[in-house]
DNA sequence: TTCAGTGCAAAGAATTTGCAGCAAT
DNA sequence: ATTGCTGCAAATTCTTTGCACTGAA
């Protein structure tokens, strides 16, 4: 069952705002993506199920979302904003395959320990983090390079 | 002496490309920036000595310094992409301010080698990453937090 | 002389916003 | 009934490109 959906409901009344039928539909299907999806991709997915909704709309309901905290905005090289849903897990690292553009994630301890270190020694005080190797997946390196 | 343009004159001998006035000025206004300056934010420190200078040459040649090896493109947060000089060092993360914005660098070889690892675990080979905390400076955190 | 580079302005792309009607509280 | 939300279209913002002229090789 979808973590975040209940703590975004909880987000809205704290607010003060409206729980309407777009943004659960919008919600649902974040939810469901299991990628990365930018504004345009889950307004283009959700327009096959639901014609009437509108790009703006989409475009907020991420935004709140990421507000709620149940979402973060990213950025991975293309000129899109992309969004995560920060429910499933505490937080995950990616790997980013250039050739095939296949995004996979992983979470290590050790290096989130070190990252406090740093930050220790820096006086640095961490609220969020972002580790983004880039490269080849196991599929596109055993293959020669095509292109 | 500024290690990237030698290498940068070089990347353009061997594409055939020419050295000219303008390439001259961007590339050294771009190696004296300590920070990460955005297409625009480069453009107005050049405009200021060299008024005929247009926007659209300095986008050119950070793209072009991207392509030679000298420069990567960055996002942080902000709309904007940066471009940072890969000629100072190998490689080096960022500690970003949320509150000031300041950014700076760090360097980990325990957390390169974990990510190494970690890549070895995937079947994924790097070839470059990204790290990059976010969270309160020395200088915030130790002030009570100005909404 | 030749062909890439420059500067301008205009085009694109992605994101954001104004507003009139709609819908949740 | 209120007041926020939606969808449309228009406005911004940032990035990229076309073109005639300039300048490096």
């Amino acid at each position: 069952m979808a973590a975040g959906k209940k703590e975004f409901h909880e987000y809205l009344v704290r607010q003060g705002l409206k729980s309407t039928r777009q943004r659960d539909l919008i919600l649902d299907e974040f939810l469901r993506c299991a990628s990365h999806p930018s504004t345009e991709e889950l307004y283009l997915r959700l327009r096959k199920k639901h014609p009437g909704i509108g790009y703006a709309t989409v475009h907020r309901s991420l935004k709140l979302f990421a507000e709620a905290g149940i979402a973060e905005a990213r950025h991975f090289g293309d000129g899109q904003t992309r969004y995560e849903s920060t429910a499933s897990a505490e937080h995950h690292d990616h790997l980013v395959c250039t050739a095939c553009g296949a995004i996979s994630e992983f979470e290590d301890p050790r290096i989130e320990q070190l990252q406090e270190k740093v930050a220790k020694d820096h006086g640095f005080t961490i609220t969020s983090h972002r580790l983004e190797l880039y490269g080849l997946c196991s599929a596109c390196s055993s293959r020669p390079q095509t292109g």
